[in-house]
DNA sequence: CGGCAGTTTGACACAATTCAATAACAGTGG
DNA sequence: CCACTGTTATTGAATTGTGTCAAACTGCCG
């Protein structure tokens, strides 16, 4: 399907909206927008011309899997996030949807052009690429260090504060957007720990659960501080 | 002190390597060549305004101070590699030399403008962006499910690999450019265990310690086989 | 020589994993 | 609607890898 740039509801976040609507236009005329069903894959590491792609819902996750056939999340990609290895000749990671999810995508060819000729666009996503590597150190330095608890409590945080849009608040609810298994697997820990410790962090109040997915904030600052952040 | 382009040990790979000579003599104008010595602080994580840089020679380590006060090293940086946070208002992290380094550094207001007036450049330093990102997922892959064991593998086979500059092969024989402490912050341990698998790490006979800092590789297959990768 | 920073080694404690069993749930089809 | 099946989550008990604490050792520089 042909990109419908007007009603795209990220058209004003992602790395896209650094462009005149002309150019916007033109890169338009390249795009392809595609849906992706919860566990449907983008690519898979090792793919040659993996796609390029801009989020415009849902989520994505990036992930690796090791030696012993044991995934490990390495990012999270919320909307107007841009996915795509831009100078490897082959995927390093596979990108997999979390949930239904809308992205905007291109070939490589494309929109390595439209690099060249946006200077602009370049710009944009090397913005979003420290971005994404502070996000990506923000991770590690989590898994570092810290205890269980806090990293769970960290991850619920962060999870609190995305689903509020005004990034200031944590939300007073919300629903996990990654199963028990995928917690486990980006804070390094095992199914069982992440269900201990939700348990514990109900206990203390911090948090209550509400059937499997839904996590409600009892009281935000006990949160941030288990997080020890 | 000026630049002195002509005699730069990483003008063909660094990020400026991108630059038509002309171009290049007008970003050297703005910048200053500085010398670090071992520990002193290139910026602070809280600076405001901190300098943007490349590395000439020597090592850097990106390092970040948790609520507790404890170091955690979140990425190294190798000659030609590039530091400076663009977008941020501020640091991020601590970036301190590893041994003495030579760097070329710019303002952050003059380093902007170069971006803003070369297209080329700000591609190069997307390029590096995004092979810092792997780097750091790489880190991150690592300390998330391995053994204290295979961590350190894998650094070590990591650091032969850097100390031999044919990339594919592994040194013989290399210096470590980290103290255990700082080996142990990097990937989630403690000194103590670090000393320890060391040990285990010479009796398997993979390696042999040479004092204090220097490591011999006697057997590389049987390291990448132990890091587990 | 003494003092200091970094390293190694040992004994013990504990947090998280592993193994194992049960429970809640989401689909699917009768 | 309910029974059936596979997936995901919870809970328990035992194990173990790594951290913690403490002490001794090394190399180096003043």
């Amino acid at each position: 399907m042909n990109l419908q740039c007007e009603t795209c509801p990220v058209r004003d976040s992602a790395a896209c909206a650094v462009l005149t609507p002309e150019e916007r236009d033109a890169m338009a005329a390249a795009g392809r927008t595609r849906t992706l069903r919860r566990g449907e894959m983008l690519f898979a590491a090792g793919d040659e011309d993996a796609a390029c792609a801009t989020l415009v819902s849902g989520a994505l996750k990036v992930s690796a899997i090791d030696a012993d056939g044991n995934e490990q999340i390495l990012a999270l990609v919320h909307p107007s996030g841009f996915i795509g290895e831009l100078f490897a000749p082959f995927a390093h990671h596979d990108v997999v949807a979390l949930t239904e999810s809308k992205l905007c995508t291109f070939a490589r060819g494309d929109f390595e052009r439209a690099i060249d000729d946006h200077p602009a666009l370049t710009r944009a996503l090397l913005r979003r690429s420290q971005e994404d590597l502070l996000a990506t150190r923000a991770l590690l330095e989590l898994t570092g260090h810290a205890s269980a608890e806090a990293r769970l409590a960290a991850l619920l945080h962060d999870f609190a504060a995305a689903a509020s849009q005004s990034s200031c608040h944590l939300a007073a609810e919300f629903d996990l957007p990654l199963t028990r298994g995928e917690i486990a697997n980006m804070l390094g820990l095992t199914i069982e720990t992440v269900s201990r410790k939700l348990g514990d962090l109900e206990d203390s109040g911090a948090i209550a659960r509400k059937g499997k997915r839904g996590i409600e904030v009892l009281d935000p600052a006990l949160l941030h501080d288990i997080s020890g952040r």
